[in-house]
DNA sequence: TACTCATATTCTTGTACACGCATATGCTTG
DNA sequence: CAAGCATATGCGTGTACAAGAATATGAGTA
């Protein structure tokens, strides 16, 4: 960004990425493989979503480079590619917590 | 996120700043108001976006807090909230660069 | 090859939302 | 207060996509 012009194209990229982190279920499912790769079967239950949900959002994670995938025998286990998406929430996050001050100020004072 | 639990409900606030920047007009938006605070029909001009259009994409990004509001006289001038949105969107341009090496590589190899 | 389990995909339905057009609100000046 | 410009909002339409049910694909085993 600091010195790259954003194109029209690449604000499409970047776009699609910030969408696939946009969906409350996808974030559950990248805060559950941070624990470590983990089945489909498995995010199944830890998240008690459907089956094709579930596999239609690692789809996306995978597909848009967040996740990897690795096939072992009739498994395919799926983990996270890269630990900076959480570098992202955690940006969010203190943004939030900017938020909620400035909103407790406003209502105190 | 280091220490945070995540919660649903945090989940939620977090995926809906996703979703504010998930759209490639509204990051062309924050992209121009880099260059200092504008006015709705200067963006206007410098989008050639709709003024309803780009009025409506900037109560987005106000409600959210990524751009701050002015009011002088009859014009209203927005303006970055926090240089943190960068920083975003930097982290998922490294992203996409990282991709289009390893596809490079995977082509060349 | 037939059967089973794990995962992916297709189809359908409901919902969210971007956009354009028209209109409302707000501020300023005569 | 009337008129005019800047900005916001209501409405209708088209599109994208999340979710469930059913089904297809793919791997392992007898």
């Amino acid at each position: 960004m600091s010195n790259t012009p954003m194109t029209s194209e690449l604000l499409v990229l970047v776009a699609a990425r910030f969408k696939a982190l946009s969906e409350p279920v996808r974030l559950r499912i990248l805060s559950v493989l941070r624990g470590g790769e983990l089945t489909v079967g498995q995010l199944v239950e830890e998240t008690g979503l459907g089956q094709a949900n579930v596999s239609r959002h690692l789809q996306v994670l995978h597909n848009l480079g967040f996740a990897r995938r690795r096939r072992d025998g009739p498994f395919v286990y799926y983990a996270l590619a890269d630990r900076r998406v959480f570098q992202l929430c955690d940006i969010m996050c203190g943004q939030l917590e900017m938020e909620t001050k400035a909103r407790r100020k406003l209502l105190a004072g």
